[in-house]
DNA sequence: TGATTTTCTTACCATACATCAATTTTTAAA
DNA sequence: TTTAAAAATTGATGTATGGTAAGAAAATCA
């Protein structure tokens, strides 16, 4: 009994990873096998720098972060990830380079965790879901080219308004430090851009 | 015989655009039938905002650019092709919005011009293709994180470094004005920064 | 709940980079 | 080749944002 539930919820799993996409039931099952559900606890690290990162991971509860830690301490984030997002180090996922970050746990997270290498046999076996990553793929370097834009062309105040209209989910998660170092700016400035739109307001 | 020529060019272009990919004669034959052959003189526009961007291009000879002007009419470089490079407004071209880029020909250049549909209609038809691009498309996705780290903890100086290494086929060819507005700063700036390395060195 | 740690705010001063304007150098065009 | 236009350089000055430090507020933990 105990078992059957937690294949059901695995399968569940399947769905949501792919939603958009029709699976049959077979699809959903064969597909299961390749999630490894993890739990961490706000503040624990799911990946620290200087190996190959092999895994992607997936949100089904949770806030996390990935950043960088520059030769003088500072941190700096790359991105957020809340439910339904994926997150990793993909510079090193991608190009096989020993990883430069780490990601955080920001809130108590459970996440489920894929290999590159299963996701390669899941694409030999189901070309759709090689479409729908690939999609997924254009989707976020079309975005990450808007990230590029905006930052050479806003001031900070403009990517802190930016940030909160288009991520409201994320915001009321994380910190304002860990805000501001996503949009590259200190702290005390995030505070200062607070204040001054309280008071025009 | 003329026609003959034009259709065996074509075919070469398949075989560059896929290099490492194994293509039979009947795959190049088939795919190059997609391709549209456009040139420009330096100083073209290739494509201006205010409307869906449905081509991506892909640079055969010369050297282009693609740029956001804001609303003070500031110019802030996204990126830049040269040969081999694929081109386009991305934003535009996957999330189907109203483009807001401008591309460029920095030097005459020939390119292969290619539809949205179309590429869709080659996935269709062959699924190593669409392997292929999507491989791509991670490479990329792992390349705009790292820009996106080093636009964040790198200093104006050190991003100019960084660019020279990391695209020494680019430089030789752009203007210093258009690699100051690539790398988010005034182009008096770039002209101090390059002083002070000559005199440090 | 109270104690301790972390985060946020504010003030002050420092600095990297921007802007403006004038000049020189380079590139393109006639 | 000469001339005009575009780009690069330089100096003077302005400004947004950074860094340090201290206190206030909030979050966490015993």
């Amino acid at each position: 009994m105990f078992i059957y539930v937690r294949f059901t919820r695995m399968e569940e799993n399947s769905s949501t990873i792919f939603k958009g996409l029709e699976l049959s039931k077979e699809d959903v099952k064969y597909l299961s096998k390749y999630w490894v559900k993890e739990t961490f606890k706000k503040g624990d690290l799911i990946l620290t720098s200087e190996k190959k990162v092999v895994y992607q991971y997936y949100v089904l509860k949770g806030c996390l972060r990935t950043f960088f830690k520059d030769e003088n301490g500072k941190e700096h984030t790359i991105q957020f990830a809340v439910k339904d997002w994926w997150i990793s180090d993909y510079m090193s996922y991608f190009l096989e380079e020993k990883s430069v970050l780490t990601i955080e746990a920001i809130k108590d997270s459970v996440l489920l965790r894929v290999s590159r290498k299963n996701f390669e046999t899941i694409f030999d076996e189901m070309p759709a879901v090689e479409r729908f990553i690939r999609k997924k793929l254009e989707r976020f370097m079309a975005k990450s080219q808007k990230r590029t834009l905006l930052n050479l062309s806003q001031s900070a105040k403009e990517r802190y308004i930016n940030f909160t209209n288009v991520y409201p989910e994320i915001e009321p998660h994380v910190k304002n430090h860990h805000i501001a170092s996503y949009l590259g700016i200190a702290t005390q400035s995030l505070s200062r851009i607070r204040k001054e739109m309280l008071n025009n307001s």
